[in-house]
DNA sequence: TATTGTTATACTCTATAACTATA
DNA sequence: TATAGTTATAGAGTATAACAATA
């Protein structure tokens, strides 16, 4: 069990690390917006799923799920075919122009990266990219076990009980490295 | 130099870690919105400052600074006190109730992170949080001189030219620990 | 009756640009 | 002329809820 101010410290990080990742989304080509190279980028690493796997992957709700992946779709990077043993739903698989634009993200994700981290050593690197995997499963996991998410009466404000309706994840098993 | 792979695995758990940002928000109290925490949180570490120099600290437009500004004085959480050396400049400061909200958002994050690494060793808590913190030094000093952001023409895609506008942060200095 | 996916609507956060008031 | 801050507007991302089609 970490000390209290870990805790603290590592939540003010974690909000602090969006700049970060705006930075990297402004390095995307512009017809594809971050939304859209996290739906292409976990097809490319998982393979062809369904939508509420996606959903589950990104954990997003599935209405958002949808409309990034209509957006994919209008532009041909994707193709949402008929899924044989449930008619409700749609396998979603990347056509060789999304395959392309996977390789164009990763080439331009890992050059910023490069770019702003090439003091580090290669340990720092992989060590923060492992952390940060299992940082997600802590999440997950406890997004799992439906318990009551909080109780929040802790002293001067009116308490919270957020519930959130996200399933699980768990992300951990590549299944094809671009380029 | 960190070999390539590590460098893309990064930039992918980057994007993945909003899943993990987006529900420490849920985590707030319903009147303070992520934003407006990030605004009184820099206030108490760092302690007094203008405009601009938050708007750093945030690693945001100033504009987008202001209204969040606005919007924890509107509710009493800061006072907005006039800059004797710079009239156009204008001095923020957290009142007592912004104090102790800020009390509350330490002890909701806190618990939140408790609750969901319960499990973790105390030195890998540490260690995340201060890669993190150097990640963002990193992508900060970039920011800081202005060569050339980018020149993108790497293939199928075309080029894009990322120009920010957000000046340098920098931040390792607490000057107050709450609670 | 429950589940898969879509659409409509609303809210948060951010950036750009035009504007003011000082410097 | 340049800088500090504000406001208007637009765009991206997400959540909730209502709905259609199928299980």
């Amino acid at each position: 069990m970490a000390e209290q101010t870990y805790y603290g410290e590592l939540a003010r990080q974690l909000s602090a690390v969006g700049a970060v990742r705006r930075e990297l989304t402004r390095s995307l080509p512009p017809e594809c917006a971050g939304a859209s190279a996290g739906v292409l980028s976990l097809l490319a690493r998982h393979g062809e799923m369904r939508m509420s796997r996606l959903a589950e992957l990104l954990a997003v709700d599935m209405s958002v799920t949808s409309r990034h992946v209509a957006h994919v779709a209008d532009r041909g990077w994707i193709d949402r075919l008929p899924d044989p043993a449930d008619k409700r739903s749609r396998i979603l698989r990347l056509t060789p122009t999304g395959l392309a634009m996977v390789d164009e993200l990763h080439r331009r994700s890992t050059r910023m990266m490069t770019d702003r981290l090439n003091d580090w050593p290669a340990e720092e690197v992989a060590e923060l990219a492992r952390l940060l995997a299992r940082l997600r499963e802590s999440f997950d996991d406890c997004r799992a076990d439906p318990r009551a998410p909080y109780s929040e009466d802790t002293t001067s404000t009116t308490g919270t009980t957020g519930t959130t309706g996200i399933a699980r994840t768990t992300d951990t098993t590549p299944t094809r490295t671009p380029a």
